[in-house]
Parts: structure tokens; C-alpha cells; sequence
DNA sequence: CGGAATCCTAAAGGATACTG
DNA sequence: CAGTATCCTTTAGGATTCCG
């Protein structure tokens, strides 16, 4: 029997870093927009709206470096990359699909809650 | 039939800002927290270790706000304040509980592939 | 005890220009 | 196209003090 020693709740713990990471909102929209396959920069660019170019390349480095993504360069002119979920990423897909669905479900919900918040302030 | 009207791909589309409020590691920390039961503000900031005072009084007006987390003050001195889970916010239980097992469960996985990234780099 | 208020630092994020 | 590099603004977050 092995014991559970990570702790997300303890400060120093190691898991910690990583919940931040995947706790988060351009994390959660890059993997869900590479939850269908593989795509080149540019397109997740386009899916993932509004987000920055410098945003989009340090949050795909960061999962890079976690082992949620996969980058692959193609030796063409002009160059093609393309991103995809590494087995591990694709163990996130269903994770954070749920958390958009949440958004997009209870939006209705929240903003109601919101304007009763505002009123009573 | 009722269609979806709601994307958090899209920036301007209201509930990315309900993404972007749960898809947060205090969020997340402060959920998994309440996932046991009402809790007082020192208990939240004890088992949520090393959050600060502001942050998690800043957190917990946002999940308030938002329904996601109900705040209860009793007539007492000292003050005594409760917070617990909404309906709305039980629902979220799960899947930021997934989150947490996810970080906790792999984080091996993840600090090897930090390792070889750093390596290679 | 549970905050609010203030001040400050660090980190996130954006805009632009440039390059292989 | 897919970045870097640079600079800048904004937000997150922390430390401290004070108050009912």
C-alpha cells in the first residue's frame, strides 16, 4: 500500500504548482481547443480568442514543459508548428471540458447572482 | 430546442469570465476547502495554508458574488462568519476536487518532464 | 475574529517591432 | 508562420496597520 503525500492544500507541496497550472483560465481554453487534435500555433490563435501572442507562446511553453503538450516543428518554409495533447494532456481534456461546460451552463445563474451581489452593495 | 448561445472561446462571450473565476488555483483551493462543510474565515485560512488575509477575503466577495459561496455572520463577540458552499457552488465540487486529484496524482509525471525540458533547454 | 484600508512588489498580460 | 525581444500597463498578491 503506498500512502498519499501530496497536498495541494500544503504551501510547500510540490502539486501545487502544478493545480496552478491547470487551474487556469488560458490553460483550460488551450486544452480544450486542442481536445479535437492536433493544431498549428496560428490556429489555436484563432480558436482561443483574444488571447495575446506572447500569452498564447508562454502558456504553450509552460504546458510544454509540464509534458501536457507536444510540439512539433516542420522543416518548411514558411514554418508549420503544431501543438498537441501528450498522452498525460489528454488525461486534462475531460477535466477541463467540465469546467467550460460549467461557464457556459451556468452563466445565466452567476450573472443573476451578480446583479443581486451589486444591488445589495 | 434550445441552442447554445454561450462559448468562452469567443472573448467577448460573458462566461469566460465565470471560466476565468473558477479556473483559478485559489478558487479551486477554497472550493475543495468548503467541499466538507461550512467553514469559518480562520478555518478557510488555515486549510488553505499560505493564502493572505486579502486574498482570501478578495476571493471569497468574488465566489459570494458570483452564488458560487454563501457568507453567514453571527451576532456574536468575537465575530463569528461561516461560509459554505451554494447549491450552485456544490456543483462545482467535483470537478475542482478532479482538478486536485489530477495535480496530487501526477505531479511525478510532471516535475520528470520539467526535469527533461530543463534539460534540453 | 473578521475584516477594511493602505501601500507596495511581483507577476500577468498586451503592443509593437523585428527575424529565420 | 512562428516565433523573440523589448517595453509598457494592469492585475494579482502580500505585508502591515487599524477597527467594530
Amino acid at each position: 500500500m503506498e500512502k498519499v503525500s501530496w497536498n495541494v492544500l500544503t504551501s510547500t507541496c510540490p502539486s501545487r504548482t502544478s493545480l496552478a497550472r491547470i487551474a487556469n483560465k488560458w490553460t483550460a481554453m488551450i486544452v480544450i481547443a486542442l481536445s479535437d487534435g492536433p493544431l498549428r500555433f496560428k490556429d489555436i490563435h484563432l480558436t482561443v480568442q483574444g488571447i495575446s501572442g506572447k500569452v498564447l507562446t508562454d502558456t504553450l511553453r509552460a504546458l510544454e514543459r509540464d509534458g501536457i503538450v507536444s510540439r512539433r516543428v516542420y522543416a518548411e518554409i514558411p514554418p508549420r508548428v503544431e501543438y498537441q495533447l501528450t498522452a498525460l494532456g489528454e488525461t486534462l481534456s475531460t477535466p477541463l471540458g467540465v469546467l467550460r461546460s460549467w461557464a457556459e451552463a451556468h452563466i445565466e445563474e452567476v450573472l443573476e447572482a451578480r446583479e443581486a451581489y451589486d444591488l445589495r452593495s
